[in-house]
Order: structure tokens, then sequence, then C-alpha cells
DNA sequence: CCGAATTTGTTGAAATTCTGTAAGAAATTA
DNA sequence: TAATTTCTTACAGAATTTCAACAAATTCGG
């Protein structure tokens, strides 16, 4: 997730792009107004924080111009100002919300969370898990790999869910048989081998970097091979 | 502008119910998280105001329901409880916005303006879902598919309902008899095959371009095809 | 290195489960 | 009571899942 933060005092600018980027957000600043305009326009962040005094343009201004300019994703105001005045003009500048210093950090994450989770699609927080090219959405039950759908049954994506939820480990034919198909592996039976080979047809056939590996006598891993 | 108001407290609602008629809003009340509960799905909102604490279903699970059930516009939640956990909580139940009692009303309604703000360029005074060519009205309870009226039962009707609030996710037959039939799922029965049969003849028999569609082993979904 | 023993891969067919459909019984409503 | 709606039963056809037999690959002891 790309972020604009728009503040001049380097210990709050510090305290948020650190705590940002522990989240796995990638963070863009500004050190005034008018920088903040231009990063804005040439860009596109999924949110924009930023303070209300600046140097240069302040950041009500910058916010109704930024909406002039046509950018419509979340501005979040962050300020000292906090009488019910202020918080007004901020709200009706054009932003979204408005967070009022000091505060604390877990406050501002969780607003940027509600600001954030209706613009990750309008399709609410889409489940999809990933490896390599590989894509499984849980809410429409897909499976793309390298851009091409490809059609599973229902016993073999819960294979896959089970393989892509614990990539990277060798997972028994004991824990197959427990987990994904509930039951207790009596060696009398082999849908373990036909289902990975189902599974190996539809999803490594037709491509040169194979997920699926055997390790002999442990079970099997889906990885990335180095 | 068409708002619900989840409040026990009689002077609260009847400051924001005055306020916001004075803006020329339609104020609809519930007193409890049941009713307000109820209320949220049989109609479409621009926006709802809840209290959290609250008789019955409390503010929190109210707003984790509403959104599970496939409510998507902006739930403000309007509380005494006023940690920086408490509002945490809050905005990770799923609601967009946290206001400390006591409040000013002016702040309450700047917030107001700020969460419809977005939605504006598609007013919506009537209740309609849609998907591909096909409309229900919650209001007049009738379905129109390329411009031809469909009559549905009232099971059908709210088969369909659920199917179109989460359109493109797979739906078990599990979840379709707890959330539309609210009975717990016993393969004894197959109400749900037939009643798919039936919303299938009625909806996709005369047209080309399908939208139900069978996961064997999963489940159905209401998408476009692609 | 060779061959037996073990493990895994592959295939087609059998068994099972799942789904669609019709017809009619039970419940509800008018 | 009749009409409508909802649910149950029954069954055929389709799709999935499992079985079983054999082929191929790997391991291991000599």
């Amino acid at each position: 997730m790309k972020i604009l933060v728009i503040e001049d005092e380097v210990k709050t600018v510090q305290l948020i792009k650190q705590g940002l980027e522990e989240q796995q957000c990638e963070v863009e600043v500004a050190y005034d107004g008018l920088m903040g305009f231009q990063l804005a326009s040439r860009n596109h962040y999924q949110l924009i924080i930023s303070d209300i005094i600046l140097p240069g343009i302040n950041g009500l201004e910058l916010c109704k111009k930024l909406r002039e300019a046509g950018i419509h994703y979340p501005i979040l105001l962050l300020t000292a100002l906090g009488t019910t005045d202020d918080k007004i003009l901020g709200l009706d500048s054009g932003a979204d919300d408005y967070l009022v210093k000091p505060f604390e950090f877990k406050e501002l994450m969780a607003r940027i969370r509600a600001l954030t989770r209706r613009n990750l699609g309008s399709i609410q927080t889409s489940n999809i898990l990933k490896i390599a090219d590989l894509e499984m959405d849980l809410d429409s039950k897909s499976v793309v790999r390298a851009g091409k759908e490809i059609a599973l049954t229902a016993k073999e994506f819960s294979l896959l869910e089970y393989f892509i939820r614990h990539q990277g480990r060798v997972i028994s034919k004991v824990e197959l048989a427990e987990k994904v198909w509930d039951i207790t592996f009596d060696t009398g039976t082999n849908v373990i081998e036909v289902y990975m080979n189902f599974l190996r047809k539809k999803i490594d056939k037709d491509f040169d970097l194979k997920l699926l590996h055997t390790q002999i006598g442990m079970g099997y891993v889906l990885k990335i091979n180095t």
C-alpha cells in the first residue's frame, strides 16, 4: 500500500513512517504543501496523511486543490488544532478524517484501515492466496496461473489451499489425510498420490516453473525451487 | 438522503433526528440492535449512525453482521466509550467513523458530510440492487431482467437478494441454509437445489447470459461469466 | 553395479456423491 | 375451500472421488 505523508515536523514524520513501514506500507514524504501537491499529482497513492500547518500551502487549501485536481482517494488530516470548528473546517475542505495531535499511533492505524478498507476493491477484503504466478481466490473459488484460469474440483481446491497456506513446508501424507480428507491415513489407499497427480496436471504441467515437489519418504512441498 | 439511526437514548435520538431533518434528511430510528439489523436488511440507506451500547445486539456486533450481510454504505459509531482501544475496536468492526459522546452536533454533521460526500454522485433514493441487466427493487419487491418484469415468490426473492448482495462469491449450501432459510443444513433435504432450479427458470432460462452458476461440491455463485 | 524392495506416478474403471428435475404432499394464505 | 407457496420424495444423469492394477522411479543391501 502506497501512502503519502505531508508533514514538516521531523519527529512526527519519523514516527509515522516507521510505523507504517512495519505494516509493509510504502511511504513517501513531502515536507511542505507544494511538494505534497506535486507528488500527489504525479503518483497514485492509497491514502494521503497531511498536517494542516505546513510551510507554503496549508493543509486545508492543499486538500481543496487536490480534490479539484480530481484526486479521490482518502485524505486524513492530522493536526494540533483541536476545536470543533477546526475539525469542521478540515472535514469540509474535502478530507475524509481528522485526527488531533497528540494521538496514539494505534488509533491512527485503525483509522487508516477504516479509510482504505472500502477502496481495496469495492469487493471487500478479497481473500487471495499467492505463490509465484499462481493465485487462488477463496471467495470466488477461482485459481489463476500466469493469467490463465484453471478449473479445480472441490477436493483439488482444498488440497491446493492447504499447500499454499503452508508453502515451503514438507507435508506428509498422514497430515494431508487428516487435514484435507479428514480421515485416518491407512496405507490401503492411494487417493493422495492420485490427487497430487490431478493437481500437477492442472497446475504444473503446462508451466516451466514447477511448484509441487516430492520428498520421497517424507511428503510433498509447494515451493519455488531455487 | 435516507439515514438510519440506531440508538436507545431518547434524548440523543431526538437531537440527531431533529438536526438531520433540518438538513432535509429522511431519518428512520431503531431502538435496539435487532430492529436496526432488520431495517438495514430491508431498506437501503445512505448512512447508518449507531450507538454501541444497545439492548440486544451491541453496536460492534451489529456492525460486523451488517458487513457480512453485504451492506457497504458508511456506518458511524457514536458512543460514550472514548478510550483509544474502544475506538480501535469500533473501527475494526467495520465502521467508517467513530465519534465520542458528548459531541457537538456540528461536528457530527461535518463527519456525515465527509462520509456521504463520495457517494453523492450516485444518490440512491430507491433501494435497487443490480447485476448485469437484472435489477431488484427492495421496496416494491419487484425484479426486472432486460426490461421484463419477473414475478418471484418471497423465498425466491430473499434467495436472489442474498446472491446479489454477495455477487462473485461462491456460496455454500450450508451458508444459504443458515442465512436464507435460517435452518441448520441437514443433508436430508434438497430444498436448495429445488429453489435454485426455480430461480434459474425465472431468471436465466430465457436469456443467453447466465448469471447463476454451480461450483460442484462448493456451492453456487451469481456472476457475469467472463 | 545389480536386483529386490519400497515408494511414487499413471491410468481406466468402479463406486460414490452431487445436482437437476418432476411430481406431489404439507403448509400457508386468501 | 381453493390457490399459492414451500417443502419432501424419488430418481436419472453428471461429475467427482476412490479403487485397483500396473508402470516408473528411488532406495538399499549385497
